[in-house]
DNA sequence: GTCAGGGCGGAATAATTTATTCATCAGACC
DNA sequence: GGTCTGATGAATAAATTATTCCGCCCTGAC
């Protein structure tokens, strides 16, 4: 928790110089950065030694360390959105309002995506893409850019990934496939039929399956091993699947930090690849 | 600029005791803030008077300002973890940890991309993608993938978007273009050699660019007619790219939103496409 | 009603930390 | 070689912070 938040929680049972203290750094806490104790204790009217104590008995172990937490709670104030915005994105609406819609609603999306999924059925998506031989990804439309953009990440830490745009050739990769491998199929409804045949075919060689779709119940979600959800705006019309592609790849960009985490030479893989790829771009010149 | 950062910058133009000190801060910068004045001066073998000095050289009114400003920048730091994380014992923390840090620099790319452009620059490039006759979208890697996503939608608005992820055939459907014609070209570091000719193609030929890249000034950002920029972790072999990627999503996404605003009839042509594709879906039933 | 105990608050003071001054030194420039 | 400039650190001054101590008030016991 904040400092500030937890100083405002503690207001009430905070001793008459403390509550004052506390009040004016809650409501000022930038001016607060630019006082000494003694400054600050002009400022409320308190005397110096009264700040100091007050640092002291937040579990602040000088004045300086509470100048620190609060100059953090300042860089971290996002003035996250008050609520939840409903509604779809009206026709009148300015540029200011599509702008706050959509970053509330992508910020929506990712939040309860992440929440939505235990540690650990996370935890045994990583071990199953830790060891697998080769992962194969499926998706089609909007979910085959989600699974490119993961297979290239698995590629530069050097994981057999293979993908492809075409389901046809996602079919005859994961044909080829036996019980060392895991498919990622990845469909928000769950019902996108190549990616289910691909899965059904995936399963019947032996691989695994980690399934990434939607909360509610489907065909891709019962035949999964692994099953993770996302979550997104059901209205997929109005904001035309943003935000389900949204939460499809902070729940990829999850399970690929989390392998990044248990192999540690992840770091020299990926300047490798970032060192290769860079030759490409000086080539031309 | 974040401080450490203008530490970095300057390092080699410092004084052999600045630059003693400010190397250790730079690597140092959670010590750092434990540390006092005199206590940093014995960690760099300087002395204390020095360490005061090297604060006030650098444009800080003291050495609890800067401080401070190495404290907003730990704050700030929205490098995701790439390393194991150490000190945690429970595989709970690491993932904790990982969630809390992947969530807070998506927001944080996302919020400062749409803050980084300005309603007028927005305009312009919705209005050049509305009037065109053709939309053209150029990138390679994972940029391939944020102009994939963006034809994809514009498709569904009933648009003639072409993109292509070969850079070959990308150059070969803008050689065919002309001034009515319109490229938005995806690059975050702007240097992409692939990119860049396809753009100094589209504008040999009277296209209008629409540019979409990072801050620093870069060949892509200077041949452009439209500039949209996009913010995000700069260590991109840490953060693998997924704050850029998300920065330039953010803005896809937003110049998506705004045409739809513009155009009536736009959800009916979702809903079409939608219906069309669902199609697909039954089919193999 | 009075008295003891405990905690709070602030003045005074001690301790620590920071800022400045000053002497020295090294290198640049003439 | 002489002089100037700027860097450096020791010494010192200034400031800030932490602690001590004492009076006060409140509370509860008798």
């Amino acid at each position: 928790m904040s400092v500030i938040r937890k100083i405002q929680a503690n207001l009430d049972r905070m001793s008459p110089a403390d509550r004052e203290i506390g009040r004016f750094i809650a409501e000022n806490p930038d001016k607060m950065l630019g006082l000494s104790s003694a400054a600050l204790a002009a400022e409320t009217g308190r005397s110096q030694s009264s700040v100091v104590k007050f640092a002291q008995r937040l579990g602040f172990a000088s004045y300086q360390d509470l100048k620190l937490a609060v100059s953090t709670h300042r860089a971290q104030d996002w003035r996250l959105p008050a609520g939840p915005i409903h509604g779809s994105i009206a026709q009148e609406d300015g540029f200011a309002t599509v702008l706050e819609k959509l970053v509330s609603s992508k910020y929506r999306a990712m939040r309860e995506t992440v929440a939505a999924n235990g540690a650990r059925e996370v935890g045994r998506a990583v071990e199953a893409l830790d060891a697998a031989r080769r992962i194969y990804l499926a998706g089609v439309g909007a979910s085959s850019l989600v699974a490119s953009d993961l297979s290239y990440k698995l590629l530069k830490l050097g994981r057999v990934a293979i993908q492809n745009g075409d389901s046809h050739v996602q079919m005859a990769n994961v044909a080829a496939g036996g019980p060392q491998d895991l498919l990622v199929a990845i469909s928000y409804s769950g019902t996108s039929m190549e990616t289910l045949k691909i899965a059904e075919c995936a399963k019947g060689r032996g691989a695994r399956v980690i399934a990434i779709t939607g909360m509610q119940d489907n065909p891709l979600a019962r035949l999964s091993d692994i099953l993770l959800h996302t979550v997104a705006d059901e209205d997929h019309v109005r904001s035309s699947s943003i935000t389900a592609r949204d939460a499809q790849l902070a729940l990829t960009d999850l399970l690929f930090l989390m392998i990044v985490q248990r192999q540690p030479d992840a770091h020299d893989f990926i300047h490798e690849t970032e060192v290769a790829v860079a030759a490409l771009k000086s080539a031309g010149r």
